[in-house]
DNA sequence: GCCACAAGGTCAGGAAAGGTCAAACTCATA
DNA sequence: TATGAGTTTGACCTTTCCTGACCTTGTGGC
């Protein structure tokens, strides 16, 4: 692994978030202009490596002002659980998976009765029937269940 | 960290909803004056955030003796929440709407915080982009955002 | 009624971010 | 050497914010 420029941005942006306790907001143009790369490549670097699958949470605002605000999942207890139904969601689950691993947290006490309602709904095949393309609609699920799973955080 | 002046204002704006016990008059140019900005601005903050979507009643008055009124609105019937959310929602949606519609919902006390968390999370733009494709995007966030709704009835 | 002044309203334009996408490049490996 | 995953870049887009010129409405004096 040579060098590349992906790599020392993701570094200074971890860096960056373990001085600010897991949470941070930066300006892309700022960024991108300090190391020295095209804007979008911050954009790059934050996808493929601060995205959902690693445990980030990530926000941000256009306009004036505009930031992206990066946070890490921090550990405990009962994300042990929360971990390894993310391992299990992968990168495409079909339906009734879904439904399962859901179900599963819920037996675990990490959810509410309504909670669990809400998440069944969220990833039902009948909510997501409707336009999703039938290839993608797995993997879209999973990503919402996912992002779903991350917020009992 | 940006800090627009619309911040600021829509800050200033809140805290005196608050104190005032969710209803509050005030002088557009006094308010501009005071914190350093074209008054015009005003009004751009007060359309973008506090307006109907946003669960905010705005009346005003020109002339000598002129002002601006802003209440919010506190909801009775639970079901009428929902239903006045589901018709907000239509059949498309974009992420910002989206998010406004259930922190309102949240703000009137029919979901906990988690709740809101998990749904804002659910239909948040870093969640749906992966794989939906721009066109359909924000049918696919209405019609989960929709589902979602429902579990609350 | 007419006029001057005191509010607030509208709108278009430009600036300041961040987002998206596809093409080209790199480099390891089959 | 062909292929493909990962990287880099730039052209173009969308959202949000800020400002100023100009418009409309209400009040009070004459």
């Amino acid at each position: 692994m040579g060098n590349p420029m992906s790599e020392q941005i993701a570094r200074i942006i971890e860096k960056m978030l373990e001085e600010n306790g897991g949470e941070l907001e930066l300006q892309r143009n700022k960024l991108a202009g300090d190391v020295g790369c095209v804007p979008s490549q911050i954009n790059y670097v934050i996808s493929s490596r601060f995205n959902t699958d690693r445990g980030y949470i990530v926000e941000s605002r256009r306009g004036g002002g505009g930031y992206i605000k990066i946070s890490k999942i921090s550990f405990d207890g009962k994300t042990a659980i929360l971990m390894h139904a993310l391992n299990a969601i992968g990168s495409s689950i079909d339906a009734s998976s879904a439904r399962a691993i859901v179900i599963a947290l819920y037996d675990n006490g990490i959810m509410t009765e309504r909670e669990l309602k809400l998440m069944v709904n969220a990833v039902s095949d009948t909510t997501l029937n409707k336009i999703v393309p039938g290839g993608g609609r797995d993997a879209v699920r999973a990503d919402i269940l996912k992002s779903l799973v991350l917020t009992l955080k």
